[in-house]
DNA sequence: TACCGTGTGTCAGATAACCAACACAACTTG
DNA sequence: CAAGTTGTGTTGGTTATCTGACACACGGTA
């Protein structure tokens, strides 16, 4: 069920057109017309899909969400090197990704990233603790996503200077140190 | 007075598949069909701006001569260097343009290309001959255009196996071995 | 204050591109 | 030979996009 070519072609150039002036024009204020503009498309069809800009950096978020989905389902990682992986995506492959996911300021993004990565998250985290219920399981991941979230978030916002492998290794400790409570035996 | 953007889009990405097609598809008759299968386009706005695949190979040739105009405008070289930077345009700058120049063997490529581009080339040619009628000059232009069409044409059906350096040559020699018959004193 | 330039959001009507279906020709394959 | 298969052009009706215009909000400036 692809959806029409035009359509798919036009948001295309809408969310280039908004990453390319993004990049460029830095400290600048995005219009809906600089945008049309760019991408040579008319303003009246950037209105029939985006109420606004934010409506339109929401969907790039979601984008950028759906992509990193794809990466993990794709490469499947497991262990210890998830965490790292998962930063270094954030990282490398979505250099883009902090320019937009903190245009308009959007803090929910990491927690949505988590939550919407949760099933493949999830088994790789949870490994070999054999006697946690179901539902501990939930409240375990939430917690633990919501504080990675908080790290990555304010990592982000920093300006992302320290490297991948220093918050991933941070991060695998404060979830490994939790093994003890649900596994001690 | 730029066209639609919706055309200008349409036709490209016709091209680029028919020009992805003949690239890796050698020795194999392309289709309307397949063209718009991997350009992702209906057949009938295909046949809204082309008759067939021969109407869209003679509209890529004429392109490809614009885009030496455009070459030739841009940095306007003087002298002997002209023919072999004539040369060298056609043997890199638009290296697949042999691919449709030669898929229906449209003979009469060069013989326009030298056409179109008279008014660049001509005053480069004849630069210095004083003693040169404007009707002289036609017949000239006429002479040589025609042969080093030709000598083009050939070289392209042989596949380019001479050097661009030494076609050049070859030409510059048989142009410049007129220079006696209109200046000599 | 009033004026002006610029961006916003929306509309009706025109054009481009879409889809599904058709008749037809050029072939394979039985 | 007849029955499929595949590509060709063409049609009528639908959807996406474009154009030009409009009323409105905002900030700067005389």
């Amino acid at each position: 069920m692809k959806s029409d070519r035009r359509i798919r072609y036009t948001k295309k150039v809408i969310k280039e057109s908004f990453m390319d002036l993004l990049l460029n024009r830095p400290s600048h204020k995005i219009t809906v017309k600089e945008v049309c503009e760019k991408a040579e498309i008319n303003r009246t069809t950037f209105y029939s899909y985006y109420d606004d800009i934010h409506s339109l950096t929401k969907e790039m978020q979601n984008d950028s969400i759906s992509d990193i989905r794809q990466y993990l389902l794709q490469y499947s990682v497991d262990g210890d090197d998830m965490i790292l992986y998962f930063v270094k995506i954030l990282q490398n492959s979505f250099p883009y990704a902090s320019k937009y996911i903190l245009y308009d300021n959007n803090s929910k993004y990491f927690i949505r990233l988590f939550y919407e990565c949760k099933d493949l998250i999830l088994s790789n985290w949870l490994k070999g603790h054999v006697k946690i219920t179901p539902i501990q399981q939930e409240w375990l991941y939430t917690f633990l996503a919501s504080g990675c979230a908080g790290i990555l978030r304010t990592w982000f916002m920093g300006g992302m200077k320290e490297s991948a492998e220093e918050i991933a290794s941070f991060l695998n400790q404060l979830i490994k140190c939790h093994d003890v409570i649900f596994d001690a035996k």
